[in-house]
Order: structure tokens, then C-alpha cells, then sequence
DNA sequence: TGCGTAATAT
DNA sequence: GATATTACGC
């Protein structure tokens, strides 16, 4: 039995359409949907198999794999061109006789054809909330796609938007006929991104042009344009990832005894958040606190460089690419992590991006604000368990040259670190010998620039921080 | 004509 | 926010 679940998520993969299912497909017709069905569930749906509207009836040169299905006001990747889908809505409108009572929140739809083998009786439903419909009413998709077919014998397809509603079409832009002038968003999903970055690679990222792409990806759902568009983004996103490699080069360069003492001391800084938070060890971040973090390494790309994780870095990219990575929000852990974190990774110089989940701890690339984000910690809370308070009072003391550098960091990150730090302090404290070096090299150089992003220090910060330290004559530079 | 890019629309 | 569309220059 098919459902309206919360999402009224119903999948299709199904090869063969029996007569029981033809037989359904036929009620359909007469029957009508007032439910808006939307494209927004069916991007985890790709392996909508258009065989079944094959058999029934309808031409679908859409690779099954690649192309999802989607109906209603979000548009979506749908194997019909604009007269086929103009010529379906005026089917469905046609057909439609009767009105469906369907719960308000049901948004969306996808068809499980598999879920019609359950026909017979066999119950497929999902959670108790869903709320069941017959097969019918699932199915009036299809056999829109059969109408639709018969409306058309063109061979060319183009991914155009489907409504299959009145209510979908008011919630559109201009109404059925008008909106069936604008294409639906194609649904980059994994396997389309991973065709088109294989095609991209095949031509080499800076001679491959739409055209050709397309021609190589082979997918006739998509048109030159959607290529351009998704190839404009790429190499935007990949533009951004070198510049943020040549960043990360440019700080190892200025910064040589930290890069590389931090590289001889390998995950030392961090390696405590390992195995004492959610970090899983299997996981590159895990390694992370470091300059650069072992990157993943892409299964297609070339791996240009490692880049910074900068979290937390004011440079850090906020812009809508990094969502291409991202994992939702409160997402498993790493070791769960879906695919779609590679993204763009594919061919896209091999990085971290700064996709990971703010609540964890932030791999900041400069080792000695590894744990002093929070302007309120001192030396002494990152300071092993058995130091002893003179020690710890000596940290205090040498730490502000370093800590001065890191009031202007993102409060967000110093929050989140400083509440990390200050829940397991013992688990943040570099080795001694590290930390001494790092102070000293801080002490020795304290005119080098600061690593890109960071800003000065205000002039309150440093004079708070010189009166705490009894120094109340400061020199003022007139120059 | 096709392409790349930026701005804008949906 | 992601993608499509458009405009413009090459």
C-alpha cells in the first residue's frame, strides 16, 4: 500500500508493470490530486526508474539513474518537454474528477513502484503517521506520464516542470500555462555531479566547455545551459578552493618553526579531542589543529594541495558553495557521513572544507590558538594534569603574546571552543615542549605578520592587557 | 555562434 | 539557498 507519509515519500523502482498495475494506472486517470507534490524529497531519490512509465506506455530516453522524477511548484527532473508537459497538465486537468483528501502537510511525493508490488496485500507502509492512500492516487503521476507520451511523439526531452495540480500551479509563478514556459531546477544529484565532473576532467577543467560536457555526460535531460550554469559554480567553488590553498602556503611560509613543529608533532595538539569527544579517529579532522589537515582524497580529482580547515578563520568562506558539502545540521558523526560531502571534491583540488558542523571543535590552523579561543581562558586550564601551579603561572604569564592574537576570532568559534575547552581542559594542552617553543618563537618575532584573517588586536585589548600586567606608560607612536 | 561571467529572477 | 535566466562582452 502506497502512503502519504509526513513527506508522502513513496519510491519507484520497479521494472515490470503488471496488469494489476496497468489496471491502476487506468483509475487513475479519473481520479484528480490537489496535493502539491514537490521536488524537495526526491533529491534522495535517484534511482527513480523510468522503465515502468516505459512500458506503460511512455518514452523516457532519462537515464534512470540519473534523473529523478519531480512534480509540482519546485519543479524538477522529469523526462518531459515543455509541449509534453504543457499538453499533460491539460490531461490531468481533464482527467481530474475527483478531489483527494490529503493531509495538509504532505509536500511532497515520490512513486515507489516497488512499494507496488505490495499491491497484493503486502503492506510496505513506513512510520504510523503516514497516512495511506491507494495505489491510485500515487500512480495518477504515471499515468500523467502516460498522457503525456501519448500527447507526444518527440524524441528530444528536456527536463521541464511538472505540476500536477491546480494548487501546484497557483502556488507557481504564473499559472500553468505561463509556467510551463520555465524549466525546472535540474537536481545535481551525486551520480549527475559525478558524471559531469568525470566529463569535466576527461576535457580538463579549463578546456571543457558546456557543449562538450554535455555531449560526454550523455544524459539528454540536461541542457547546455544547466551545464554552464553548474560549470559557472565549479569553478567558482574551485577558484575558491585554490586561493584558499595558496593562503594556506602563504601562512606555512611565515610560520615555518610552528608549520613545522607542528608536522613533527603530528596530531599531538588535538589528539586528546580524538578520543575523548565524537571525533572519530578514522575521521581527517581528527587529525586537524594542524596548518593542514589530511585531506580526503578524491576519487577523480587531482590533489592540488592540502588546504586550512578555517574554522573560525575570519576569512573563512561563508558563501552558499559550502553548502554543496554540508552535512545537515546535527548530521552523524564522520564515520556516517554521507557522500554528498565530496561534492565538489571530486576534481576540485582536495580539501576540507569548512562544511563540518559547528559544534565541533574548530580545527584552527594555528597550533598555539589550538585552545586559547576564549578570551577567558588562561594557560593554566590547558595545562596537563600534574603541572604544578607555578608552572601554570608561568604559562599564564607567556601566553598573552599569543593569546593577544586571538581576540578578534570569531566569537561564535571562541564560544564553542572556549566551552570545549573549558568542559575538558586537560584534553586541549599541547605538549610543554611545543608550547614553549611556540611562546618563544612568539616572543622572538613579535612584529610578523599575522597569519591572513587576523586582525590587531584593539588598542582597549592590548592596554587591558598591559595594565593587568602593571604596565600603565605606553609609548604612542606618532608616526 | 558559442562561451564565460555577473547580475538577477525564481 | 540552489538553480535558471538574462545580459553583456569576447
Amino acid at each position: 500500500m502506497l502512503t502519504w507519509a509526513g513527506m508522502t515519500h513513496v519510491k519507484v523502482e520497479e521494472e515490470d508493470v503488471d496488469e494489476k498495475k496497468v489496471e491502476i494506472l487506468d483509475s487513475l486517470i479519473s481520479m484528480n490530486l490537489t496535493q502539491c507534490i514537490d521536488s524537495s524529497s526526491m533529491k534522495e531519490e535517484e534511482d527513480f526508474n523510468f522503465q515502468f512509465l516505459e512500458q506503460s506506455g511512455t518514452k523516457l530516453e532519462c537515464d534512470n539513474s540519473l534523473e529523478g522524477f519531480h512534480f509540482g511548484n519546485g519543479g524538477g527532473v522529469g523526462g518531459f518537454n515543455e509541449d509534453t508537459r504543457e499538453q499533460l497538465d491539460a490531461d490531468m486537468d481533464a482527467a481530474c474528477t475527483t478531489v483527494l483528501d490529503l493531509p495538509a502537510t504532505s509536500s511532497s511525493m515520490c512513486l515507489d513502484f516497488e512499494s507496488l508490488d505490495s499491491v497484493d496485500g503486502q503492506d510496505t507502509n513506513g512510520p504510523d503517521e503516514s497516512i495511506e492512500i491507494g495505489e491510485e492516487e500515487a500512480l495518477l503521476l504515471a499515468a500523467a506520464a502516460t498522457a503525456a507520451d501519448e500527447s507526444s511523439d518527440r524524441e528530444s526531452i528536456g527536463p521541464v516542470e511538472q505540476t500536477s495540480s491546480s494548487q501546484c500551479r497557483n502556488k507557481g509563478s504564473k499559472g500553468a500555462a505561463s509556467s510551463g514556459r520555465r524549466k525546472t531546477k535540474v537536481d545535481w544529484t551525486q551520480e549527475l555531479h559525478r558524471r559531469f565532473v568525470q566529463a569535466v576532467e576527461q576535457l580538463g577543467v579549463e578546456k571543457a566547455i558546456p557543449s562538450r560536457i554535455l555531449e560526454l555526460m550523455g544524459v539528454q535531460c540536461l541542457t547546455r545551459h544547466n551545464i554552464a550554469s553548474h560549470l559557472q559554480k565549479y569553478r567558482s567553488h574551485r577558484r575558491h578552493m585554490i586561493a584558499r590553498d595558496v593562503e594556506a602556503a602563504s601562512w606555512r611560509h611565515r610560520r615555518p618553526l610552528t608549520w613545522a613543529r607542528s608536522q613533527q608533532e603530528g596530531n599531538a595538539w588535538l589528539a586528546p579531542i580524538q578520543t575523548s569527544s565524537s571525533f572519530p579517529a578514522a575521521h581527517p579532522y581528527a587529525s586537524a589543529g594542524l596548518p593542514t589537515i589530511q585531506p580526503r582524497l578524491p576519487a577523480h580529482g587531482h590533489h592540488i594541495g592540502a588546504h586550512l580547515v578555517v574554522w573560525g578563520h575570519p576569512t573563512v568562506d561563508h558563501s552558499p558553495s559550502h553548502m554543496w558539502q554540508q552535512p545537515p545540521v546535527n548530521t552523524l558523526p564522520f564515520s556516517q557521513e554521507p557522500d554528498s560531502s565530496t561534492y565538489w571534491q571530486q576534481t576540485a583540488p582536495a580539501c576540507i572544507d569548512s562544511w563540518t558542523h559547528p559544534s565541533m571543535f574548530p580545527a584552527f590552523p594555528y597550533p598555539f590558538f589550538g585552545a586559547p579561543y576564549a578570551p577567558s581562558l588562561c594557560a593554566s586550564q590547558l595545562v596537563a594534569p600534574g603541572i604544578t601551579s607555578n608552572e601554570r603561572l608561568l604559562m599564564d604569564e607567556s601566553l598573552p603574546v599569543a593569546l593577544y592574537q586571538t581576540t578578534a576570532i570569531d566569537s561564535d568559534i571562541s564560544a564553542a571552543a572556549g566551552a570545549a575547552a573549558c568542559s575538558k581542559p586537560s584534553d586541549f594542552l599541547p605538549p610543554q615542549e611545543i608550547l614553549d617553543a611556540v611562546i618563544s618563537e612568539a616572543l622572538a618575532n613579535p612584529c610578523t605578520p599575522l597569519p591572513l584573517g587576523l586582525k590587531p588586536p584593539s588598542v582597549a585589548a592590548v592596554m587591558a592587557e598591559l595594565f593587568r600586567q602593571g604596565i600603565n606608560i605606553v609609548a604612542t607612536s606618532t608616526s
